[in-house]
DNA sequence: CATGAATGAGAGTTCATTCAT
DNA sequence: AATGAATGAACTCTCATTCAT
């Protein structure tokens, strides 16, 4: 019956912080963020929309702590964030990676898209996807220049737009969409 | 003193819908659907919020007309809705249009793009989108069919994965993004 | 081709009138007097809101002389407005017309019933309202008293009361309710 | 410091309930539903708009629930509903109920009259009445078949009739209409 | 005489956020 | 740590009325 430690009541904390995001990441994904209430958040998470406001300090914040989150997670997926030149297996790794990422995280993605097409909130984690692209960027366009191709920056430009377009559509309509063969075939153009 | 003809009627009334349909789709491909105001639409258009009314039955129908319009546009640029098979040429053509498309119409792709990201929203467009998009898929996949390769279905898919990531990719960054170049590229990798 | 005289402009003039009041009626009967629009009353006339607003000064201006018209009509189908003492005869000759009123006038006994019970809208024409009920008692306090009835005033008003019901009930459901029985047994009763 | 108890929140609940509807029942029945704005209800209860749609889901849920709380306070008042066959000590009792009722709830009758007027907010009701009508009419038919009147059903419908008569007369004037009197003429008549 | 484009005030409703408990 | 009552601003939409033509 002792008091808690510190640790332990920050321990709790974080844990009960994390549930809320999955949660609110569900809804979110589901009903797009401006059309998710912070009611609904609250309710599907199970708790009260006051002690919602006692993690987070608005429904803004809440999304963008899902975004980072997110972000993190996929750096640490396709385990580019070292290196600054790769070689073509490395490179064949990286966009099976992102491929992987798109199918394991559906709702991330599908959140993802929601906010980058809506300007306002955009506004809230453009930083932070910059901070995310632009290693991507620069290793591609390093690993061009060595292959030597025309226009190394245009090539990888076009590459993250593949990407892109395919975490489009698969999110779109994930049951549908053949992703495995897609890969196999940007895989074999881009490579 | 002698009442308006009714062509005169009709001229004010066409008038006011292009002009209220431009003027919305600015501050639509601007702001977001969801975050922009009826208000605001009206204010930027230099109405009143019940003159929009009068001619618009609703938000949603406001948006879903500007849509259509682009869609038909987009269709009748492309000219491909006649044929059933095309020549290699046909097809730059029609990629290469594309292309065009998307640097003339900026603003509607920004709008398209927000709408289709936004599930309650999407739901006033699928179908049309999907009246629109599947001639397109029909003809690549019967266009890869002839060329040989090994999945026409996903070799469709994922041009057109491309061309959806391009968009995406040009419209938030239009100044810097190569567009004339990754056209090039495409071409090449997916001819 | 001679212009119109001034008296044939009148007359055209009055039959509008007369138009637009029968089509107004039909529509205030069915679905209520606030709940119409002008826009509707006019389509439903059709004409134009403006043409409409050239011969009726407001909405309310249109509904009270709608109003003032159907009593007027009544005072004249009852014929009880010259004397002041009336035969058993006389009485039930008056509930006849009474109950036939209801019956051919439906659709202004509807809207009557609509106004009276909205308070706002019995103001602009509760005046005309009691004008027209006030010789109706007095005629009938008068008949009771001469019968020998205990209380001459709480009879009329019981009898006003009643044939106020058989409108209310008459209207709400006029397939079902035995109107002519009811008539039948009133008479017996209140004669 | 503690949280209210799940039975602090629900005594609140209850009682802000309560009083919504008993001030939105006053702003109703003196200016009529459709005249009344919600703006209005809620300042005349002392809270704000916001608030007010915590505990109803709408101004014509608000409406309806006032209603159906009514219709079933008068059952309980004039307790027929146990009932299928009545003595004529009961058809007196249940007159005087009803003349009672329209006495002490004045309000809700003008509230009442207002809406069966008005075809599009009657819908609302339409079913919460028959249901609540159709029983006393059984009861009604049943006593004057066993009494042995000449049309049981229109004797039925008539007193019914009579009864919807005093109640719009009485809640037009409540000061002037001699209802006592009316009762005793009417139990005369209709026992 | 006749039109309907145009307005502006106000309607019902939603929701992120605060705060007493 | 936890609740949900409470607010207020902003939202979409309606409509009686006016007025240029």
């Amino acid at each position: 019956m002792s008091p808690r430690t510190t640790n332990q009541v920050k321990k709790i904390r974080e844990e009960r912080i994390e549930e809320i995001m999955n949660s609110a990441l569900e809804v979110f994904a589901e009903n797009g963020y401006l059309s998710s209430s912070i009611s609904k958040v609250a309710q599907h998470a199970g708790i009260s929309k006051g002690l919602l406001y006692n993690y987070f300090k608005s429904k803004d914040e809440l999304v963008k702590e899902i975004i980072v989150k997110g972000l993190n997670s996929l750096i640490k997926d396709v385990k580019l964030h070292e290196n600054i030149t790769i070689s073509e297996d490395q490179f064949v790794f990286f966009v099976h990676r992102s491929f992987k990422s798109i199918q394991s995280n559906l709702k991330f993605w599908k959140l993802y898209y929601n906010l980058i097409m809506q300007p306002p909130v955009l506004a809230l984690i453009a930083d932070d996807i910059w901070q995310y692209v632009m290693p991507f960027m620069n290793i591609l366009i390093n690993y061009y220049t060595k292959k030597g191709v025309e226009n190394p920056e245009a090539e990888a430009r076009a590459l993250i737009a593949m990407l892109d377009g395919v975490g489009l559509d698969y999110i779109s309509d994930p049951k549908n969409f053949p992703i495995n063969e897609v890969e196999k075939i940007i895989i074999k153009k881009f490579k």
